[in-house]
Formats: structure tokens, C-alpha cells, sequence
DNA sequence: ATTCAAAACAACATTTAGCAACATATTTTT
DNA sequence: AAAAATATGTTGCTAAATGTTGTTTTGAAT
């Protein structure tokens, strides 16, 4: 790495967000020569580029927690809508974290009287705003990227507490395996929520269904006669077997 | 997404809703070009557009709570950033709720590697999307118009910690009474907080100092010695009595 | 309905950024 | 030391972004 680059990188991350020309002027280059080191930096993903500056890709861009949320969101907006329209007010809920869940949240802002328990504090936040409805937060320790708590404290929380619904997603579905997750602790407290609701909500997007399962994932508990799972694509006739078209509800894209 | 998309994105989310003239001001551009620069935004449903303004789809706060944030908003920020600048990259805070707290957090991004515990489930969520950070929530069930927990639980977590600055928060000051708040829970958690922390940092707007206590408020734990005040503007002499001028911290209004 | 002011829009002019090709300088290799 | 590889600057051109002006639309108040 040369020493150019390190000083854009460490300019770019201090301010978050700098322009070609300042670079140029700060390190007494050209502006040619600020875009000719910067390609491959972008390239690799290190920063990111815009007409006439850089951002910086840590912390100062939303948290990558909005960065996957905005990842195919009509899918998912459409998906928590059509969640939101099973749920009825005066409900209760147990959501759990992913970027489908906070579109759930947000759509269920329409719901009233709702009873939540989530083991995200985003989730929690956005729904213990609403007025009327009761919301517990499970957990204490918050996960570093996303705001969720996985200890000890979140499933004592969860436990203490019966709901109608779990409102669950996956990072990935796979024909015979099933519904996948990357951590044994986000499929623990899938199963604490399935544990304490009479029907799981499933929601996933199109995308779920083809992900080639490179990463190392994790099967979660298999569906329940009664649960649904909304998508907003049908999945192939190859997902049949893992679900009954009974359960299956396709949300209708706006 | 462009330099400017990125900052008017996180303006409209941060403030609820802003009009396109702010925009312009603020950024420095004409009106023209926020139009240009929202119309595929709006599209794309990341913002939403009404006559004049923006508003944001990420409802992360409710109206009522929006408006006290957005009240006196320039000097919460000044503040906000005053005291962003007492705390140190690795420092430990506790954080209790309210509208200029809410701003500190904002303020915090900056900081690397803190370590935070707050009843707040929206400064919760805000302080663990940073890369870094160790987040503790303290409480389960949240209060209905901020998202804050003032249970038995949350006592339980603050008392097992210890940190190195409280950060909080009065809803009025008066001359003898000294720092006042609402609620007696508000009081408690606050004095949790002081409990644990070895200095206190009293983050007030002026607007505090002439609040004439109409609503029946209650007396906070009086300051200690290397406690500090973050104000926006000197209070009048009628406080001396109350904060040693060497406690007192005016933030430079930018 | 009528009126008025603010906001939105459209079209054009201007500025600014990006890029490619070449020239020059610097370093590395042989 | 000569040659090759690399890095940087320069120029001219293209594309993108922005500002300006004038016109149309919108929302609110009569």
C-alpha cells in the first residue's frame, strides 16, 4: 500500500467524507493522480466514490445495518406490509433483528395496542414510540452491527412472555436444509420466540431462495402446521417439499 | 449515491422532516439542485416529498418526541458537540434519555471504542451501529413516548457497572432548588447513573434556566465537585450559587 | 371561485469533474 | 549506465453537476 493511499484512507475515514480537489491540495498532487490511486482503493472497496469526492465506507456512512436494509428494499417493503396486515391490532408480537424485521417494525407502526418483545433495540426504539403499545426489550448486551442482544438476559425476557406471533427472517433458505442462519445464537432466539407463540411468521425475499450457501449457515427450527411464510416471490417448485403452498402468502408488490 | 444524497439523507432521518430551503442553506446549494438531487431519492421511497419539505420514511420517532428534539435544536447540538468533546476515544459514559441526550449520542458517532449504558432504546440502537462500541440496555419494558426504561431491571444493570462519566440531562434549573425533572423514575435512574460514575456532565439549554416551573418538578441529586455544566449560553448571575463558574462549560456556538 | 405567494419545474448557460493520451520525471532492474 | 517499469503532471475533450431565469403549478386565504 503506498504512502498516498494510507493518508486518503485515513483522510477520507477522519472526515468521512472528502472531495478530490482537497485531497489534491493536501497531499500536493494532481487531481489526476488523487483519481488514478483511488480506482483501485475503490475497486477493493476500501472507499467509496462519488462525482467529486470520497466517502469513507466505516461509520460515518449510516451503519451498515441501513446499508443491508436498503439492499432490495421494495421486496422487503412489500413483505412487511403484508406482515403488518396479518397482524391485528392489539396483537402480540415477538420480532427478531434483521433488515426485514425493521421494515416489519416500521410497517406495524400502523397497528395499535401492539405487545412487543424483540431482542433489537432499533426495533424496540421504533416501536415503543407508538402510542398504546407495550414494548419489552430483551437483553442487555447489544451485538456491535446490528443492535440486537443475544444473552443470557434476552432469552430470560422472552421466555417470561407468551405472544400470538413470532415474526422471524432468515439470511438464506435451501431446498432440503431448510431455513439458515449464520449464528447459533440468532437461531437460539429464533427458537425462544417459536417457543413462546402459537404461529411463526416467516418472511423472507426472493433473493433468500437462491443465495448459494457459500457461508457456513445453521438450521433453524422447521415450520409448524400453522405457520406462514411470506415472500414476494413464490419460490420454485423446488421448495414444495419445505413448504405447503398452504402456508405460503405472496405479498402483492405495489 | 452522491456526496450531497448521503448528508440530506441523514439530515431528514436525524430531523424528522426539513424543508428544501433548509436543505439548500445547509448544504450550501441552490434549491434547484435539492430538488434535483431528492426527485430519484423520493422515487427510490427513501425519502418521502411533500410541498416544500421532506420527510423521512425511517419514522424512527414519534411526533411528540421529534418536537422536542427539533426545539432549540442549534444550541442541543452545540451542546451535543461540547460534550462529545469531554469524553475520550475508550472512555465508559452512562446516557439517560431526553432530547438533548438524544443529540449526544448523535454527537458520540465520532468517538471510537466507548463503552455506554443508557435506558434509552434509541440511543441504544444508535451508539451499537458504531463499530467499536460496547452498548449495555438498561431496562426490559419501555416507556411509551421515548423508549425508555425505567424497571427494576434497569436499576439492576446500571448498579453493575461503573463508568467514568454520567451524561445527563434536566427538564429545568432553578437558581436554588438546582437541577429539576418530572418523574420520580426519571430521578432515580439519574442517580443510578451519578452512583456509578465518577463525574457527572450536565448537558442544559438555556431555554432551561427560564423555564418557570409551572408543573410541579423534583429536585435532582445536587453536584459534586469535579461535576461539570455543558450550557449554550452563561446563565444569569442568579446561578452562581448553584454552579461554580470553574463547573461551568459554554459551548461554542458555531 | 379568486387571488396571491411560495414552490416546483423546464430550459439554457456555466462551472466542475472525469477521462484518455501523451510527455516528463522518478525509481527499479539489469 | 542503460533500459524498463512506474509514477506524476499536462492538455484537450466529454460528461456531469449546478446555477439562473422565466414560467407553471400548488396550497392556502379570502
Amino acid at each position: 500500500m503506498s504512502k498516498h493511499e494510507q493518508e486518503i484512507l485515513s483522510l477520507v475515514n477522519l472526515r468521512g467524507t472528502i472531495t478530490v480537489v482537497e485531497l489534491a491540495q493536501t497531499l500536493d498532487v494532481s487531481d489526476q493522480t488523487i483519481r488514478r490511486i483511488v480506482k483501485p482503493m475503490e475497486e477493493r472497496g476500501v472507499v467509496r466514490k462519488v462525482h467529486g469526492a470520497l466517502i469513507s465506507t466505516q461509520e460515518v456512512m449510516d451503519p451498515p445495518f441501513l446499508a443491508r436494509m436498503n439492499k432490495n428494499r421494495a421486496a422487503k417493503v412489500a413483505i412487511a406490509n403484508c406482515v403488518a396486515d396479518l397482524v391485528q391490532d392489539g396483537s402480540s408480537l415477538a420480532i427478531d433483528t434483521g433488515s426485514t424485521s425493521g421494515y416489519v417494525a416500521q410497517a406495524l407502526r400502523r397497528r395499535k395496542n401492539l405487545t412487543i418483545v424483540t431482542n433489537s433495540a432499533y426495533i424496540a426504539s421504533t416501536l415503543s414510540m407508538v402510542e398504546g403499545n407495550r414494548v419489552f426489550m430483551a437483553g442487555t448486551q447489544l451485538r456491535n452491527h446490528d443492535g440486537a442482544a443475544f444473552d443470557r438476559a434476552a432469552f430470560d425476557v422472552i421466555a417470561s412472555l407468551t405472544v400470538q406471533h413470532a415474526i422471524l427472517s432468515a439470511s438464506s433458505v435451501h431446498p432440503t436444509r431448510g431455513f439458515l442462519a449464520f449464528d447459533q445464537c440468532e437461531i437460539d432466539i429464533a427458537r425462544a420466540m417459536i417457543d413462546i407463540s402459537a404461529r411463526t411468521v416467516m418472511a423472507v425475499d426472493a433473493t433468500k431462495f437462491s443465495a448459494s450457501g457459500s457461508l457456513p449457515s445453521l438450521r433453524m427450527p422447521e415450520l409448524r402446521a400453522n405457520d406462514v411464510v411470506v415472500v414476494d416471490q413464490s419460490p420454485g417448485a423446488a421448495f414444495s417439499d419445505l413448504i405447503d403452498p398452504k402456508q405460503l402468502v405472496v405479498a402483492a408488490g405495489q
